[in-house]
DNA sequence: TAATACCCTAGTAAAACACTCGGAATTAAC
DNA sequence: GTTAATTCCGAGTGTTTTACTAGGGTATTA
């Protein structure tokens, strides 16, 4: 099954997009600014996500990204694709050749449960997401993170993984 | 996500119990002969499997493992459950600390994904996939091929990884 | 008592993941 | 036309997870 951080990024990536594009592109600083994901690894998504013709770039100063077309006629399956290979649950990926050159027992489920969780993705819109009020409500929490840390011209928090994170809590808890 | 072979390879062999189930215990070679999949690595996923009250274990000659209920009072994610850790779309774990503490802009989306693949998984009984035709017809061929290796004195392919088998389909073809 | 089978823990090679780094191209503003 | 902001691009890399294997132990029964 491939549904890993870098299709989670992506969706959030693209949301905050939807979300922050009334005035003009947005760069990649902001997004990792306000998601906590770093500009390198942004990129990186970005550069599928263009491929995939689900965004615009604008280079040069006051460039970034907008979306390449209107919030509600950009589905959450297709980012995932955009950015993993595939939602896809069998080993074989699909070509039924899973043991040994031949089906195996659960060839069917996992082709089934596939389709499940893509159906479910594909009739999700950017849009719909942006109506929901929790994420409403997280979303003007990291804005308002953002202007604060830039009037005290504080840097955000380098984006690090959970793991780094659990690290330094324990250190930090011990010191 | 959390949906590797380590799952499948656990819903195909609780499978495979519950259709040989009839004549005793079935033994751990028996399945890994059928399954292509190795002793060792089988007897890992039952030693949770039964940790789970899923199956139960008969010990000495002739012994091996039966379904510790009927086929249609085990559900596909309960076994999945047994043996990876959870079936979950979240990053944090569904604890909404995904970012630095917070939650990110996409918790919901992903608690959502990882209920609907749960309550998807959890309504598929053993006892629904034994009375698939695929599931049917995968197993006799299983059986047959079994039986044509005992009668010829001919050891199962060794399994192996994806990534080995496709190597060795490649130096095959070129050869 | 020997064979059969389950039981358990550790170890490990390979792959995937989640990034980082360095530099080039583009364009707006001065 | 120089500077600075920004996207673009490819290669490289440490860590974690995965998918196993090895090997010894224990119960049971013919």
């Amino acid at each position: 099954m491939r549904l890993t951080t870098k299709g989670r990024y992506a969706v959030t990536a693209m949301l905050d997009l939807a979300i922050n594009a009334q005035h003009g592109p947005v760069n990649l600083n902001d997004i990792s600014d306000r998601q906590s994901i770093s500009v390198s690894y942004l990129e990186q998504l970005f550069a599928k996500l263009r491929k995939s013709a689900l965004v615009n770039s604008v280079r040069g100063p006051g460039g970034g990204y907008q979306l390449a077309r209107a919030a509600d006629g950009i589905y959450v399956a297709q980012i995932i694709d955009a950015v993993d290979e595939s939602v896809d649950a069998t080993r074989c990926g699909g070509q039924g050749d899973c043991q040994q050159g031949v089906k195996c027992l659960t060839h069917e489920l996992w082709t089934d449960l596939s389709q499940q969780i893509h159906s479910f993705l594909d009739n999700i819109s950017l849009q719909a997401l942006v109506a929901r009020r929790e994420v409403q409500t997280v979303s003007i929490r990291q804005s308002e993170q953002q202007q604060r840390r830039r009037q005290d011209g504080v840097q955000a928090d380098t984006p690090m993984r959970a793991s780094a994170q659990l690290a330094t809590a324990k250190r930090a808890s011990y010191a």
